[in-house]
DNA sequence: CTTCAGCATTAACCTATGTTAATATTCAAA
DNA sequence: TTTGAATATTAACATAGGTTAATGCTGAAG
């Protein structure tokens, strides 16, 4: 199965037939999303929800003087704005790091899968509580992590998910990431991230360049980064058989 | 009413009387936690949930050398381990600060509230998502501010927090945080974190001594921190209409 | 083939915050 | 009353990371 939300999902349960025609269902009519589009902005009523096929996209917080921290960064097979069904208004805003191919999802459709499969409805919450995680750990990065360490635990995140995904090639992946949206994801200057970066080439941890990043040295980067990938792993959701037959 | 938990949904949306009554049902039987006590460890299988009824109880992650970062804050009125719904084990640390009295929750009676209950379902929902906007906002705090503005910024979060659910009296309100906690929550040092009060009490902006804290120029500290409250404001549910007839 | 914009790289210098360590203060336990 | 643990305060010094600014590289637009 070479869908990303497909994959994302079995890895988490086994998923039936219908539940997976059901997602598949959601990813039938896709649009295409120009890179530096501006998909919402925080403070604007939510329009629509999103599944990402293809491409980045940037969750971020503006502070009136220009600072920027970026929250968290979507990958292909996850919801954007998912949080649409309980707020009227977004958080913060997401913008496209790179051209994106989306399925738009109406708000009808998850309540649908709401009333009519509580299993999947169950994985919708799961995926909220998910991003939570890693949210949670982007803050033990940005509070408690040098630079260095930084930047590596970033990396092997990446690396994790988008191997969950079936995007990654021998500990290599595309990397579309400037060295500025990096430092705005770890609250640096790129003047530090390209610093930091120089010294991870010099110690045969990574290669990169081109948008294209290897890691080569995996267990040593997870030493440094102090790397523990609990957070990203699928954990099966309990109550299930509760669930199914509620 | 007297209870955070209805303090805060009233102020969400309006409560049915059933409503409230199968919410403060779930408070009706009470358990008293001692501070210092680990309410969950990262890792573990999940127990129970709670709703804390007094109290203060602190999110943390911890890496291999000792170093800590506190997640966020629970106060009274918060739902904690909610995540357990979809969760297997924890996702990370809950560890007393105060005494706590709670209320425990069993997995069934959150299963009754989805399957019988959609719009207070629906405020479960949004108290994930809240919390997940609390998260946002530290991560912008510990990233992209210094530690006098972030100081600033988390002392605003309280008040605003400890006044929705009645717990501060003209800008004053109880504080028992150590400097300790405050520097893991802010990913400072304790050194720093006192020198960064004594700078705030000395501009007149606040008073702080025996754990009692007041705001005493509650605009120009919202100045200084850029504090925009949007975060914690009660987003009225989207949907709702639907959710009630559905 | 130019030109220009965006990005990466580098250097010199600066500062917010960390480190270490000593000295209060408070308050509960003996 | 003394003692000791936990916390707050302070000072002297060290450094990770910020600031400013220049240079080079690359690839798309003309």
């Amino acid at each position: 199965m070479n869908n990303p939300l497909i994959s994302k999902y079995s890895a988490l349960t086994k998923l039936t037939p219908k539940e997976k025609n059901t997602l598949l269902q959601l990813q039938s009519k896709r649009e295409i999303i120009p890179a530096g589009t501006e998909i919402i902005r925080a403070g604007q009523n939510h329009k629509s929800m999103y599944i990402i096929e293809e491409g980045w996209a940037a969750h971020y917080k503006l502070l009136a003087d220009g600072r920027q921290q970026i929250l968290n960064i979507s990958l292909p097979g996850d919801f954007i704005c998912l949080d649409a069904t309980v707020l009227k208004t977004a958080e913060h805003s997401i913008n496209a790091i790179t051209d994106l191919v989306v399925s738009r999802l109406s708000p009808e459709k998850i309540l649908d899968i709401f009333s009519h499969s509580p299993r999947l409805a169950a994985i919708l919450c799961w995926s909220s509580v998910h991003d939570g995680a890693i949210l949670a750990e982007q803050i033990v990065r940005v509070g408690r992590r040098n630079a260095y360490e930084s930047i590596a635990h970033l990396l092997l995140e990446f690396l994790r998910r988008l191997d969950i995904i079936g995007m990654t090639n021998n500990n290599t992946f595309h990397f579309p990431l400037t060295q500025e949206l990096l430092a705005d994801t770890l609250g640096l200057t790129t003047v530090h991230v390209n610093r930091t970066i120089r010294r991870l080439r010099k110690d045969n941890l990574i290669e990169y360049s081109d948008n294209k990043m290897t890691i080569l040295n995996l267990k040593k980067l997870r030493q440094v980064a102090g790397f523990d990938p609990i957070y990203l792993e699928q954990d099966a959701l309990p109550f299930r058989n509760r669930i199914e037959s509620g």
